[in-house]
DNA sequence: TATTCTCGATGAATCGATTCATACACTTCG
DNA sequence: CGAAGTGTATGAATCGATTCATCGAGAATA
């Protein structure tokens, strides 16, 4: 056991009397190695602490067992969920992951994307930036021969593999839940236009409303980013209308922050001054209130059929020309915050507590409903 | 730009009509290059969109650029920054990050560290699994030259460079604060004892204690193992004992999240009925109720620090031969769940809106305070 | 003019694995 | 007995970069 660097083949071979083509069969297995031998190598390895070396044997075999993970950002628990779902699936297949945050810009991603290609990463799983129409960086990631699998988002120039939850569904059932409730008047904040994600999100908002035959307003339709800013600022606006709606559906987790950050401001209550949904679940939503009735997306799912798609693809076991598309169905959590307000009640859980706002949580909790889409 | 593999720089030179030294020169830009050349080599590597191979590379300077990092579970929102913090710091030095999630389980751990021995990364930095003792597997590790940081906890029995934050002073901070409130039967949940940082926690909690001459009441410690279900657990316990704490310090956020649950179940109000106060800080803190007070760690610098380190010592930057140990401060961060109990000062739940619970936070956030350790 | 220097460019050796054509030692069979 | 067949073991060539000794041409110097 040498000391300050890793033991090479050719002396675990010398240390074991053999060749290395025969150390290379045993920690192979493919070529039948005699016992004897077989063991005295199995002792040398041991001896020596032996750690094949994994750079050697990519260059030879040209294929580095890693692929790359570019996605938005860690931070997001959505994404957190994501990389480790795309994390076990890829272990279990004996790759690795390298990740990296682009926090949605393009440059960074492009950048990425070329220190990938250096590394000869064998495939790579990419949450797509918003990008301006130019994929050119994709592409040319593609005709160097490596795969790519997108996650949540599809690219909207290059047909590619991808898995996706479906949002339309997904935000349809959460503002018909709404509907349910007997709201009409319903705003919706949605997330930048440029964003395939964002479209269909409000795409699902529009045809809630029409199955139920509610006129459009445009009024109710606030154009926000994504980011919690923004959910305040439009948070801010349709709270503070002449006329204000009586249920808000938020398009993404962050914005809703923004958006109970401006009911807070404004001292009104959630359920009872206005109902507000959300796509995106938060974390600790079930404890922390208000409770956000939410679209709850199946993030680990898409890491991990997103890992494994990518890597039926360099096995080989998908050889489909055109792209393959995995759209998820998400669920609908509902909780305090739609729930019919007091005023209106029918005297559900009536028992004293029940006038309490924040009382009325923990009772509520043990009969949340889940609704899945489909 | 031939479609389906990557160019070598042999089809570089040939294409540019130099040997592939030249190349090398004007890529690396160690030695100098005639202009005429320089052009040709720069013109045939965008023609060709070649991008170096770093696995030939790695082999041959016995350096990948990149390193490992082993954390128990990106999922915690915690780790999602100290990973943001050495992402950015190792990006901006050139490395990459290999990331994997040990569930601080020992034996994942393990296997983690031999695969990153066989992928040869230029080193490690490590958020250690609560081991029973056996650390052969990281003790190998450094001897076969692979040098090892450790982030938010020290290893007990090797010593080892570490960047960790500063538990003992923060949880005194935070409890000291208790106290300050009025309180004086102050109850923690703890972590394992194997754990150091729980270790740590512990004795902040002892010492503040201790430094207001409190006895300490050994039914008021309760020794939970950092997950949910035990905060749930001995917050039962706690709230359904004879004497029930006024205030409760919980010493990790899942716990607090475990306890919040036990409170909500039991109906009762924070802070009214028990005050709390948790080490380590929730996402969304400052706007879901109840707000909880609660110790708040840099782990973006935790991250940053930890790389920066590493780094500086794979460039031989710091050559000190024992261990190098920084540790970070955290902020006391003071919201509704530890404010004054309202009995002493307005009188509450009697009628109407003023007396919800969940009315009284956004008035309070105003006065949110901040104190930092030393 | 002859000699030395400098600057650019070259290409062979090298890193540590895999792979495969080859060889060797034994069986087995005609 | 010799030929063919079988099962192991070997080691040279290879992957794509870096590195460095070497060399040639032209400039500077004696």
């Amino acid at each position: 056991m040498k000391k300050g660097s890793e033991a090479t083949i050719k002396e675990v071979a010398q240390r074991a009397n053999v060749s290395v083509g025969t150390v290379s069969n045993v920690l192979s297995g493919s070529s039948s190695v005699g016992a004897a031998m077989r063991a005295r190598v199995l002792a040398a390895i041991a001896d020596l602490d032996y750690h094949p070396d994994q750079v050697a044997r990519s260059l030879k075999v040209k294929k580095t067992r890693s692929l790359g993970l570019v996605l938005s950002d860690i931070t997001n628990p959505f994404f957190a969920q994501v990389l480790r779902g795309a994390e076990d699936c890829a272990l279990a297949n004996g790759y690795v992951l390298i990740t990296l945050n682009s926090d949605d810009k393009v440059e960074r991603e492009r950048e990425f994307l070329a220190v990938l290609r250096s590394f000869r990463v064998d495939g790579i799983l990419l949450v797509v930036a918003p990008n301006s129409g130019d994929s050119t960086h994709i592409a040319n990631v593609l005709r160097s021969g490596t795969p790519i699998v997108c996650l949540d988002r599809a690219t909207e120039n290059i047909p590619l593999d991808c898995v996706s939850v479906n949002n339309i569904d997904g935000s349809q059932l959460c503002v018909r839940h709404l509907i349910q409730q007997g709201h009409r008047r319903i705003a919706i904040i949605t997330g930048s236009p440029t964003l395939q994600t964002s479209k269909e999100r409000l795409q699902g908002y529009l045809a809630a409303l029409k199955e139920a035959q509610i006129e459009v307003e445009s009024g109710l339709i606030k154009e926000g980013d994504f980011r919690e800013a923004s959910g305040y600022r439009l948070g801010k606006e349709l709270l503070l209308a002449h006329r204000r709606p009586t249920a808000v559906f938020v398009s993404n987790g962050l914005m809703t922050i923004g958006f109970i950050h401006a009911l807070n401001e404004l001292s009104l209550q959630c359920p009872d001054d206005i109902a507000v949904a959300s796509f995106d679940d938060l974390p600790l939503s079930e404890v922390f209130r208000p409770q956000i009735t939410a679209v709850n997306q199946p993030a680990y799912q898409v890491g991990f059929e997103g890992a494994q798609l990518l890597i039926n693809r360099l096995q080989r076991k998908i050889s489909s020309r055109t792209p393959v598309t995995i759209c998820l169905n998400p669920e609908l959590k509902i909780r305090e915050s739609t729930s019919i307000r007091l005023d209106l009640d029918y005297g559900h859980k009536s028992t004293g507590r029940s006038t309490d706002g924040a009382r009325r949580g923990p009772g509520r909790r043990a009969v949340a409903r889940t609704i899945s889409a489909i």
